[in-house]
RNA sequence: GGAGCCUUAGCUCAAUUGGUUAGAGCGCCGCCCUGUCACGGCGGAGGUUGCGGGUUCGAGCCCCGUAGGCUCCGCCA
């Protein structure tokens, strides 16, 4: 037996006791004579100390011991000489006087030091077990098993079954680009890596299991962020007649359970609700941060007959001026004016008007066009107060209230409205239902419509005439998003269960009947064999995980994340394969890979 | 595909406007130290300043290119 205890559990009362304990020698204070060691292991601390008077062999041994060694002891649990106690240790009472010690293994230098946070973000990835014995990556991995825990008990509770679904897949044309996998045994075909478990969970509400649940690995070849891995975790939900109110309590109650598991937090149920077009209207975003105010306010009625021509022509030609109010922003610098230009530019303005009320004045180049009328409504409807700083947005709805949108969640950043290291037990947990999403959305790259959810989304039944007059534009999705704190951490839809409506939105998506049947036979058919009506909901796992510590990034609540460029620096893959193995799988590489 | 920031000792960082032999703390090695808890003290080793080119009497510093890292845009049904 290793040992008795781990480091964190003598107390008082084991003085006297004999015991042994292992783990990590994290510190060593030598001096000389007397030996401390702090002995570690994923409990916590315990001062194991070495005398020569007790026992020399031993001592002489523990002179020789380094950071990380990995040792064992055996002995008796101490009480401290009095005075010496450490109160800032759990175990700061005793101490260990072991009459054994073996070790176990030896460490060399570390790479880094495991007592500060290290910045080189790839040598941490190329010694991930080691920065994964920091108490921040610890932490993290266990809170995201409590997390994961408490889903699976809460929906089992709520009589969801955990059903595994294949991670060899096929590909769909739709959504994000797919990692492949050769088929050996049918050379040139290949299975794809789910990008969600979605065909699969539908089936499974046809097959009559009604609530289904997974937390599901799932996989998408885009471009990373620290929000996106390639690889990553859903919480995956369906259920069989239902509507969308008891997929909003279902989500509500596990979001509960997973903030009281892992942070002892009680939310606030049932979440706000938004429109998609409000949410759009009021913060610039599908996924509004509501922590701080700085709203977007409509100014259409006030410069309907504005002489300022640029006011007046975005709205002439039908679409919006809007602006947003930076409460004691006036001091903004010249730099962060050039930055919030480009801003604005990247995202479809054609400039940037903004006015600073510095000393009572209205400073500003536009200012001159405004009429005393035009003044007067703009600072009452903007709560115009001195120091505040004016943007404006004069154009199309989508791109004032994008470009708006931008500008807002920098300025917040810029005026560090955020709190950004914000502390896991931080009070303003904002959870946010939208709905009622576009079904469609225009893609100008392909020339034509794409399914703003996805294909097997349906539509909203008062849209429903809409739908089949073909004013895609119009329609909105029976589909909802949850937003917590301005991040997108799950969101899902109603579905299709009628396979004369799945034809039609195949048809509205340009998908040819060949290729419906191809790509999408299966399910169709399902449908034609006694689909219940059903629909679900999907979580990012690892962003609710990442919000829950507290963390900037995903890679910080994944055990072995790959970096930027999809790569996974510690067993460093992507690599070669031998020949033979592309042999087997009837595969030869492109000498140009630019073919 | 694009933009920005970064790269100096094992680690974290410093190095006036371009100017002598590129420094410090931690770590590492050696010696000393019997109640510390980030123990302490003395000494030592350790650098092609990511790489390549250019400007200059002289480049860690300026310019060009390139590699890598991170962040963002595009992309992510």
């Amino acid at each position: 037996m290793y040992r008795t205890h781990d480091c964190n559990s003598l107390r008082k009362a084991d003085i006297g006791r004999q015991v042994s304990l292992a783990g990590w020698v994290n510190v060593t204070r030598d001096h000389g004579g007397v030996i401390f060691i702090d002995l570690r292991d994923r409990e916590g601390l315990t001062q194991v100390v070495f005398r020569p008077e007790e026992n020399a062999e031993l001592a002489k041994e523990a002179h020789t011991l380094g950071y990380e060694d990995v040792i064992q002891v055996s002995g008796r649990a101490a009480a401290r000489p009095p005075g010496t106690e450490n109160p800032n240790l759990a175990t700061g009472d005793i101490e260990v006087i072991p009459s054994e010690l073996r070790i176990l293994n030896r460490a060399d230098p570390l790479p880094f030091p495991l007592d500060t946070e290290p910045q080189n973000e790839d040598l941490r990835m190329t010694h991930r077990y080691l920065d994964l014995r920091r108490p921040r990556l610890a932490r993290n991995l266990r809170i995201r098993h409590r997390a994961a825990k408490a889903t699976r008990d809460y929906l089992d509770s709520q009589g969801f079954v955990e059903v595994e679904t294949p991670i060899l897949s096929k590909s769909t044309p739709e959504g994000a680009r797919d990692f492949l996998v050769p088929s050996r045994i049918a050379p040139g075909k290949f299975y794809a890596l789910p990008q969600a478990p979605q065909q699969y969970k539908q089936l499974l509400m046809v097959a009559g299991v009604e609530k289904y649940f997974q937390i599901a690995k799932c996989f998408r070849d885009e471009d990373l962020r620290a929000d996106r891995q390639p690889e990553f975790t859903q919480i995956d939900i369906e259920a069989s007649f239902v509507m969308p109110e008891e997929i909003f309590s279902v989500t509500e109650g596990m979001l509960a359970a997973i903030f009281k598991a892992a942070l002892n937090i009680d939310i606030k149920t049932p979440f706000d609700r938004l429109t998609y077009r409000d949410a759009v209207n009021r913060f610039g975003s599908d996924k509004p941060d509501r922590r701080f105010g700085m709203e977007l306010v409509d100014l259409g009625e006030i410069f309907r007959e504005s002489g300022f021509k640029i006011f007046r022509g975005a709205l002439d030609a039908g679409g919006v001026v809007k602006a947003i109010n930076a409460n004691g922003f006036a001091g903004i610098t010249i730099g962060q004016a050039d930055e919030l230009t480009e801003i604005a530019k990247l995202h479809g303005a054609k400039g940037l008007a903004f006015i600073k009320i510095e000393n009572g004045e209205w400073k500003s180049p536009i200012v001159k066009f405004f009429s005393d009328a035009e003044k007067a409504a703009l600072r009452s409807k903007l709560n115009i107060e001195e120091g505040d700083c004016l943007f404006f947005g004069a154009d199309k709805w989508e791109i004032a209230c994008e470009v708006l949108g931008r500008l807002r969640l920098r300025i917040a950043e810029m005026q560090d409205l955020l709190g950004r290291a914000r502390s896991p037990s931080a009070p303003d947990w904002d959870f946010l239902w939208v709905t009622d999403f576009p079904l469609f959305e225009w893609s100008a790259e392909e020339n034509k419509w794409n399914a703003m959810h996805h294909p097997f989304t349906r539509p909203k039944t008062e849209d429903m005439p809409l739908f089949e007059s073909k004013k895609f534009p119009e329609v909105r999705a029976e589909a909802y998003d949850v937003v917590l704190n301005g991040v997108e951490i799950g969101g899902g839809s109603m579905r299709i269960y009628e396979p004369e409506l799945q034809e039609k939105m195949f048809e509205a998506l340009g998908i040819s009947p060949e290729a419906r049947q191809s790509q999408f036979g299966h399910l169709l058919r399902a449908l034609r064999l006694g689909a219940p009506p059903h629909g679900g909901i999907a979580f990012g796992f690892d962003r609710v995980v990442m919000l829950i510590c507290g963390e900037q990034s995903i890679r910080d609540v994944m055990a072995f994340p790959k970096n930027n460029r999809s790569m996974d620096l510690m067993t460093k893959s992507p690599a070669e394969v031998d020949p033979k193995q592309l042999r087997d799988l009837g595969i030869k590489p492109a000498k140009d890979k630019k073919l």
